[in-house]
DNA sequence: TTGCGACTATACCGATCGGTATACTTTGTT
DNA sequence: AACAAAGTATACCGATCGGTATAGTCGCAA
């Protein structure tokens, strides 16, 4: 345990962040979450908007540190971890606490491509779909990005499509899907 | 021209609500974009919810008639249909006004799966897939659902990328997968 | 000409928003 | 014992939110 405050605060901001959306969530109700005061709350935030470029910063980190670790322990080659990556993501889908991507999420909540919050979330894709060519060049296939691009695809249709409705299966046809384009790649 | 008073305020609403997203829209801001008051909007829509719903049923109505109406002005056979799809969408998405898909941005404004707004947005993808496993059963598809569910998720992962990043070729990977699934199917 | 319904104009309501000012308490260090 | 830093408590700011009350304007029909 033993966390900081400011990280209490960051926490605090991302759990009600993810699970209510941004604009629906208030710096008075983070505070509160946190335990604390709005005074602390913007000692270590100049803002509400820098609070909610932290909140996509360290989820950033977190989950793709997490994804790849995920990834690693349960393939060995490359193709198997292109295979891996529709396990993780079905299993994530499934917690009860899913509520879609948090940069998807953002990227619809601040809609004009200059916003900051906007190009945050988009770049954490970029990212996700350079590390799935990187594998996808290991495969040998022929041209990895375009496949990347399609099994990244794949992936964002399944988490939008779970949001909407829970339990539908998506997870799983999205690897149907992908088994077969990667037999052809 | 000569709309009604309510469709120019629902006109209206229905612009900044898909440019600027639903929360970040005032009531006050859609009365004077209406060029008319808050006093006739609350005259026609008895609450911003109810007008949010409105608008989000008036899209689904247009783009579902507007979307077969393309798919069936380029195509004759139900395969080429499916193809058409990609094209249609990919057209869509290039024009500059495309800010992804509202009824995607809507769920992701209101991520609890009782409220109307997510319920709204969820029908209609449960009516797209509906219509892409019609188009997929005529082509002799042995599990149309599975296949129309798996488009569906290149269509949805298209969406959301393009929306993310402009110009990323979203549509076009997507309807080179697509090719890949129709033809293994 | 009178009256009625549609619409406008404008001021207002309480609540909440992001953000700040001020004063107080706690805690660890020297 | 004294002081500074960290954090709390609370009240406040102007702006905006969704929604309403009231009075007035306009065109049209009997």
């Amino acid at each position: 345990m033993s966390l900081t405050l400011q990280e209490k605060i960051l926490q605090a901001a991302a759990e009600l962040f993810y699970s209510q959306g941004i604009k629906a969530t208030g710096v008075d109700a983070i505070a509160k979450a946190a335990n604390t005061t709005k005074m602390s709350l913007y000692k270590y935030f100049p803002s509400k908007d820098e609070l909610v470029l932290a909140f996509l910063r360290k989820r950033d980190q977190d989950f793709r540190a997490w994804f790849v670790e995920q990834i690693d322990a349960r393939a060995d080659t490359p193709k198997a971890k292109l295979l891996a990556v529709f396990d993780v993501i079905g299993e994530w889908m499934a917690i009860p606490e899913f509520r879609g991507c948090a940069f998807i999420n953002a990227a619809a909540e601040f809609p004009l491509e200059g916003n900051p919050v906007h190009q945050v979330s988009a770049e954490f894709y970029d990212h996700f779909r350079s590390y799935i060519a990187g594998l996808a060049g290991q495969c040998g296939s022929k041209s990895p990005d375009s496949l990347a691009l399609q099994l990244s695809l794949l992936v964002e249709g399944a988490i939008v499509s779970e949001q909407m409705k829970r339990h539908s299966g998506a997870a799983e046809q999205a690897k149907q899907a992908a088994i077969v384009l990667i037999e052809a790649a």
